[in-house]
RNA sequence: GGCCCUAUCGUCUAGUGGCUAGGACAGCGCCCUCUCACGGCGUAAACAGGGGUUCGACUCCCCUUGGGGCUACCA
């Protein structure tokens, strides 16, 4: 048969760095098996769940490349599903009406926890007959409880093996605020059976939900589908990761200017190795690779210096043109007006960006000479007369370039290094680079006077030779 | 508190009874170099503790301790 894996969010929040996790693995583990992806909004919660962050979760996931096989289901279109299902529990007896107010559980679970006992449900409301809950059902607010076995459950998680709970400490859990109304320990299994899940990966926190579950589905006669519970991605505390640590969501990631190529790389990389060490791993790699006995037991730490490692490693690794295209957004529109200048910029500069929007800060001088203090340009301590001398040499250099010689970055190369062997590198490239950029760091003066072209340069240079007449 | 999961450098990890415990990020140093960045080289840094099992334990078992998750009319 082959593998029915879903990624099921709910739609509460922004997609985060943890649950996009879980939908990458799953995604890699469908691809690997060659089996399917399937999407599942989780919507029961009618208070939180908002249309907003549905789109958003998809954003996210086209964003990446995480794509998913069947038309995404969403369990609020779901309701007369589970309501059947409900209703079959509820005649068999194995469910049951409750009408215990939220007060009445609240006392009861703090007479429990003062006693050092497992809060759970009593069952004050097992015995109710049938007929007089149907009946109180109809005007009294209630839920609906499943019967809770009292036996043992096991069962063996793909990545840490036979776990076993006993369902006696669970109690009758809450399955239903209603008929209309399921919630997330029902809707699931109901789900997973109807929608032939055949894996349920998912992340180590729901660990605890799955023997409720396989109780569930044993009644109710379904298969139980294979788990496995992915270790947790802590935050610099190691706890769960939170909102409190940093901006979780992807969308945040993005809008922070990351490239989809490295946050599925950093993602994969978090409690997965492959089985040659290296770092760097495709989603190609990752899927052919892919094996749950390499997935990590314990959770593991955001580690955000290695995210900028990985998002800097692909960024200086794509080439200009498609840099180009994905920098755009982040920068001041008129920077692209001259596409072949900003793409040459952007390859010049690429190299040192972590994010994309680095750019904005490491390349306005391209567009704007910034006003900078003569004492810039003079380099270690260089008498002032030597400065200037060097920028006029190189400046008559630069405008003799002889105009058989094209306009080429060896060409100016040649011109320039050959002044800064005379005159000494320092004493030259220094003022000129300064005087070209405005900045005490930047490229190499030659990469400048090349992309900003004689002209500018030469003005540029001028207007160096003015500052250094100001100063004392 | 109860239940469950878990434990190798600061962090991500390799390791499946015999290794000088390897790699990567971050750190530090050096080289390259007009600066920044890239790159190269090097360095420091870990098997939580205690019992077993065994000729031999980072590797297997138990206990302790630490960390985490769950314990909702959230998912």
């Amino acid at each position: 048969m082959t593998p029915r894996v879903r990624f099921a969010p709910s739609p509460t929040g922004y997609l985060s760095i943890g649950n996009v996790r879980t939908a990458l693995f799953n995604w890699i583990f469908a691809r690997h098996e060659g089996g399917k992806f399937l999407l599942r909004i989780e919507d029961t919660d009618k208070e939180r769940s908002k249309k907003e962050y549905e789109e958003s979760i998809i954003d996210g996931l086209t964003w990446l490349g995480i794509d998913w096989d069947e038309e995404p289901e969403r369990q609020s279109d779901r309701l007369a599903i589970y309501e059947k299902y409900l209703k079959r529990l509820l005649d068999e007896g194995r469910a049951y009406f409750c009408f215990c107010t939220p007060d009445e559980l609240e006392a009861e679970r703090q007479a429990q926890l003062s006693q050092g006992l497992q809060p759970k449900y009593g069952g004050r409301c097992r015995s109710i007959p049938k007929e007089e809950a149907a009946r109180r059902a109809e005007k009294e607010s209630h839920v609906i409880r499943f019967k809770m076995p009292s036996h043992t459950v096991s069962f063996t998680d793909l990545v840490r093996g036979k776990v076993t709970f006993d369902l006696d400490l669970m109690g009758d859990i809450i399955i239903a605020k209603g008929l209309d109304a399921p919630l997330y320990n029902f809707a699931v299994v109901i789900d997973d059976e109807e929608m032939a899940i055949t894996h349920v990966i998912r992340g180590e926190d729901h660990l605890s939900n799955t023997p409720k579950q396989i109780a569930m589905q044993e009644v109710l006669g379904f298969k139980t589908p294979v788990y496995a519970h992915l270790p947790l991605i802590l935050g610099p505390d190691k706890k769960k990761l939170s909102k409190r640590y940093l901006d979780a969501s992807l969308k945040d990631f993005k809008e922070r200017g990351y490239l989809p190529e490295a946050m599925l790389n950093f993602m994969v990389l978090l409690g997965w190795h492959p089985t040659v060490d290296k770092e760097i791993v495709s989603m190609d790699e990752a899927v052919k690779d892919f094996n749950f006995k390499k997935v990590q037991k314990s959770g593991a730490v955001f580690n955000q210096e290695k995210l900028e490692w990985l998002n800097a490693y692909y960024l200086k690794n794509l080439p200009a043109d498609v840099l180009a295209k994905q920098i755009a957004p982040f920068i001041p529109p008129e920077w692209v007006k001259d596409e072949k200048k900003f793409k040459e910029v952007v390859d010049l500069e690429k190299e040192r960006l972590r994010h994309l929007p680095d750019l904005k800060e490491l390349a306005g001088f391209f567009f704007a000479l910034p006003d900078y203090q003569p004492s810039l340009l003079i380099w270690k301590g260089a008498p002032k007369s030597v400065i200037a001398d060097n920028l006029s040499f190189v400046a008559n250099v630069v405008r003799g370039i002889p105009n058989h010689e094209r306009w080429s970055r060896d060409a100016i190369e040649k011109y320039i290094m050959s002044v800064a062997a005379e005159k000494g590198r320092g004493e030259v490239l220094w003022p000129l680079r300064v005087a070209l950029s405005g900045k005490d760091a930047s490229p190499g003066p030659v990469e400048i006077l090349y992309i900003l072209g004689k002209e500018e340069s030469l003005r540029r240079i001028e207007t160096a030779l003015g500052k250094l007449d100001l100063l004392q």
